[in-house]
Order: C-alpha cells, then sequence, then structure tokens
DNA sequence: CCTTGACCTTCCAGCCGCTGGAAGCTCCAT
DNA sequence: ATGGAGCTTCCAGCGGCTGGAAGGTCAAGG
C-alpha cells in the first residue's frame, strides 16, 4: 500500500505520515522504486498514533505509548500513568481557559458595544483590572 | 528607561520587548549609544499588551487592541467584537477540552493499572473506540 | 511509442510567540 | 584599568506539522 493509500486509511496526510517517518515514530517499507510500502501492521501503527493525537497525547506520549503497544508485557499501570498525566493536563488547561473565560466574558458584559469610545474592556486592558495568569495559553 | 527596567515595569523580558518590537508591534526611542528608551507612553502600550497577551490574545488582536487604543474616537462596539470573538474561541477550545477529557477519564476509569498487560486505553488506542474532535488541541 | 497527469520522492521554508545562546559593545563601580 | 552587568545584533530551535519547488515514476489513453 503506497503512502496515498495509507493516508486514507489512517486519516493521516502522507505529509504527515512522512513526518512521522522522519522523526522515528513510524517507518514504513520502501520498494525497489523508492516509493514508500505500508503494510497492516504499519496501517495499525498509524492509525494508533492518529486516535492517540486526536486525544492530544504529543509526540513523545505516542512514542511511549506505540512501545508498550508493542510491548506483549507491558503493564497496564505503565499506560495508565501516561494517559492519566495527560488526562491531569487536560485539567490543568480547562481551568485555565476558564478563568480567562470568567476574566473576559465579565469584560464584553460590561461593555455597551455602541459608537462611543468608552469601554470597559479597554480600561481592564490598560489599567490594573486584571491579574490573570502566569502561563499564556494558546488557541489553535 | 532602558530596556531592563522597561522590562521590570511591564512584568515582560527584555527579549519579548525587543520581539515585539522586531513585529512593530512597540517600538521605543534609541540612545546615541544604540540603547533603546523607553518612556511612560511606551511603558503603558508594552503592558498594555502584556495584559491582553495574558487574556490570550493573538499577537495580531494585540495589535488591533493597541490602534483601538490609541484611537480617541474608536467606537467601543469595535473592542468588543475583538473580545467576544476571543472570547468565542475560548469557549469552543474549553468546550474541545472538555471532550477529550470525558473521553479519556473513561479510559483512565476503566483500567485497572496493574502489572497485567490488559488496558481499555490501548484498547480504546487501537480499536474504533474513539471518534475525538477533528483537530487536535494542543497543551503548553 | 508518447504524452498526460496523478502520484511519488526529497528538501527547504514557514507558521506562532517567543527563548537561548554567541559574539561583541557600553556603562558604571571599584 | 578592570570586571561584571547590561546592552546590541543575529541565528537557531521549540511542536507538529504544512506548503511549495524540483524532479522521478507509473498507468491510461491516443
Amino acid at each position: 500500500m503506497n503512502i496515498g493509500d495509507a493516508a486514507k486509511a489512517t486519516g493521516l496526510s502522507p505529509k504527515t505520515i512522512r513526518y512521522y517517518e522522519s522523526i522515528d515514530l513510524v517507518i514504513g517499507d520502501r520498494l525497489t522504486n523508492g516509493y514508500r510500502d505500508y503494510a497492516d501492521a504499519h496501517i495499525h501503527k498509524l492509525r494508533f498514533v492518529q486516535r492517540a493525537r486526536s486525544l492530544g497525547f504529543s509526540i513523545d506520549d505516542c512514542r511511549t505509548l506505540l512501545s508498550l503497544y508493542e510491548d506483549q508485557n507491558r503493564a497496564s499501570a505503565e499506560v495508565k500513568n501516561v494517559a492519566r498525566k495527560h488526562l491531569e493536563e487536560i485539567e490543568a488547561k480547562i481551568a485555565e481557559l476558564q478563568d480567562l473565560q470568567e476574566t473576559l466574558s465579565h469584560l464584553v458584559e460590561h461593555c455597551a458595544g455602541d459608537e462611543r469610545p468608552d469601554c470597559p474592556i479597554m480600561d481592564g486592558l490598560s489599567g490594573t483590572l486584571i491579574e490573570g495568569p502566569k502561563n499564556v495559553p494558546k488557541i489553535h
């Protein structure tokens, strides 16, 4: 199976599959013409990574999870640790965003939103009303 | 006021202040020795940006907000639009993360987390249990 | 047999918002 | 005069891809 079909089978883009190879995450075979070739085992791994990524696991976590996936003798505790740590990060992130949401929604609610220049949002940003979280979140 | 003091006064790092200059966001004066020099107006702008960033506004939003900040005749509606749009992004992000949280916490809860290899988390990642969001979030 | 076009290959650059580090300059206190 | 702190510029790297250029390969149709 060449990379285009592998892409369709996994929900990843060919670019992403090549990228995963370049970082030694999932490496397919090669045909004599230089084309990549993916067997079922590769497809399973790629799909595994796709799912882990869609749950927000980092590439590094995926690496760990893949090696546990391959390991017949793994302890489920190891998997659970990785997942729980990630879950905690997500929960922390949610809390952080909820803080922002609260501050912002207060500001937005109190802004008339008309043609006049007076604006509590601007006042908030100019003044010392805001004591937000230290780490600025990124929205993507 | 040189860049180090400006950094202390604004909560930004000197690096960040230089970066903001490099992207034409906030530009200070220069002394004859080449050192940057910041007056009160610059400090206010930098602090404004610092607060906007800590609320999660993008640099581009900051650019817009700064120009509204400078504009005596702005309509508060314009500010409100920027803020509301950002608020909506935050809310969308929260919803997305809550989806992940739910999926992940189910998986984690059902994993024994002992020395045996059987693991519902792995089953979830290998199988088709997960139909997560399309856009993978980033946690930072 | 030749062309077309879809696929494949590699490599380099860019996204965001900084941050680290190197190399070199200036200033101030001793 | 010297040392060290702080300033300057420039380049590279973080994560996780994505876009695009330049070129090789393959299968179908004329």
